[in-house]
DNA sequence: ACCTGAACACCGTTCAAGT
DNA sequence: ACCTGAACACCGTTCAAGT
C-alpha cells in the first residue's frame, strides 16, 4: 500500500526549495567553482529543480548574489570591544574578516560590484564603528580612517600588483625572468632578483598574502592612531 | 560612369577596421554606457560591420577588455623623477593616474578583473617603481609599500564603504534617516548624524572623494616616509 | 502557494563559405 | 587577407499554464 503523499514530501521525497536552501547551495558552488559557475540554470541542475523555480525565492540574480555575500558577512566572528586595546581589537575583527573571505575568494568581487548594502553588511561596518569610537576617536576621524582602510575592513587584500605567481618559481626561474625584463623594466626586475635571492620573505606566496596584508593594515593603524594622539 | 572601388573604400567608403579603431569604439562606448554596453555585438553595430569581423583584429573578449583598459594606462601621465622629493613625485604621480580613472570609471572593475598584467602596466608600475628608487627607498621597503598602497597606484578609491551618496541628500533628511537606523546602527547614525551637520567637510560627493583619496594617500606616504627614515 | 515549460532577448564564439 | 552569415551553446527573465 503506497504512502500518502502529503506537503513537503513530493513524488521525491526531496526537501522543498527555500530562499535558505537556495542561497547555500549557490555558495557551495561559488566555493567549489568560483562566481562563474554560479547560474540560474546550473543552481537549479544542481538542486534538481527548474530554472523558474528559483524566482520563487529570489527576486533575480542580483538579490541571489546579494543574499550569498550577506551568508558570509554573517560568517565573520565579531571580536569583543576591548575598551583598552582598540587598535588591537580592530585589528583582530579585520583578521577574522580576512579569514572568513579567504574561505569565500568569490566575495570580494561581488561586494566590490554591489551597489547598495544590505542590513548584513551595515551591521558590520557599525561593529566596527564600534570598536573606534571604543577607544574615543573621534567620529570625524573614524570616518576617514574607514575610507582609508577601504575593502580592507572585509579582509580583502586589495592588490592590483599580485607577484605572488611569479615567486611560487624557483629563484632560478625568477632569476632568467628578471634578466630578460631587464631592458624594458629596470626597477622592476630589479627587483624581481632581489627578492628571489631573500629566502626570509619568500616563503611560499600564502604566508607572503598574509604578510603583505598585516603589513598595510600596522601602517595604516599606525597612521590612524597617530593622528588620534595628535588630537587629543 | 561609376567610380572604381578600390581595396580600402568599399562600397560604403568606410574606413577598414583596425586594432586600433576597434579598441577606440569599445572604450568610446563603455565611456558614455559603461562596460556591460560593450558586447561583440553592439561593439559591431557601433562600427557598423559583422559582429565576427571584430575577431580579425582582437582574438576574443579578453584581448578586447585588455587593450581597451592598455589604452587607458598608457593615457597617464608619467611624471618626472625629482630626486628631491621622491614623496612628493610619488604622491604627483598618483594623482595623475587619478584623473585619467576618473574619466574612464569602467576601467577599475576590468583592472580588477585581470589576471595577467600587460606590458602597458609594467612600464606603468615600472615607473612608479623608479619613483621610490629615486629617494633611496630599499627595494624591500619599495616592495611592501607597493602591496600597501595597492591599486591606488593607479588612482582607484577602493571603498566599500561608500556614503557619497548618503551625503548628497540634504542635512535634514540625512537626520531623518539617522534616527530610523539609530536602534540598529548606533555608531553609523551617530556618524551620519555627526558629519551631516558638519557643513565644512560636506561640500559635494565629488570634492568629498578626492578628499577622502588625498587623505588616504597621504596616510600611506607618511608611513612609509617614517619607516624609510627609521631604516636609513 | 509553489512549481513548470516554452519562449524571448540577449551573450561569446566556431566554422564553413564568400570576396 | 579580410569579412560574413548561419549555427551552437550558453545567459537572465516574462508569461501563461499547471498542481
Amino acid at each position: 500500500m503506497p504512502m500518502a503523499t502529503h506537503a513537503g514530501e513530493r513524488k521525491t521525497g526531496r526537501t522543498p526549495l527555500s530562499r535558505e536552501r537556495v542561497l547555500r547551495a549557490a555558495m557551495a558552488l561559488a566555493d567549489e567553482h568560483d562566481i562563474e559557475a554560479v547560474s540560474m540554470r546550473k543552481l537549479a541542475q544542481e538542486l534538481g529543480v527548474d530554472p523558474m523555480s528559483l524566482y520563487n525565492h529570489v527576486t533575480n540574480k542580483e538579490d541571489l548574489l546579494g543574499g550569498m555575500v550577506d551568508l558570509v558577512v554573517d560568517e565573520i566572528d565579531l571580536m569583543p570591544v576591548d575598551d583598552g586595546d582598540w587598535k588591537g581589537a580592530l585589528r583582530a575583527q579585520v583578521l577574522a574578516a580576512r579569514q572568513t573571505m579567504l574561505r569565500h575568494p568569490w566575495a570580494r568581487g561581488v561586494l566590490e560590484a554591489r551597489t547598495d548594502s544590505s542590513p548584513t553588511i551595515m551591521r558590520y561596518f557599525d561593529a566596527v564603528a564600534g570598536i573606534f569610537r571604543s577607544g574615543g576617536v573621534s567620529i570625524d576621524l573614524m570616518h576617514h580612517a574607514l575610507h582609508t582602510i577601504g575593502s580592507r575592513v572585509l579582509g580583502f587584500n586589495q592588490e592590483l600588483f599580485d607577484d605572488s605567481n611569479t615567486f611560487d618559481q624557483g629563484p632560478e626561474v625568477i632569476a632568467l625572468m628578471a634578466h630578460q625584463m631587464a631592458a624594458e623594466y629596470p626597477n622592476l626586475s630589479e627587483m624581481m632578483l632581489q627578492i628571489s635571492h631573500d629566502e626570509t620573505t619568500v616563503v611560499g606566496s600564502g604566508c607572503d598574502d598574509t604578510f603583505e596584508f598585516e603589513f598595510a593594515l600596522d601602517l595604516l593603524l599606525d597612521g590612524i592612531e597617530r593622528l588620534h594622539h595628535a588630537a587629543s
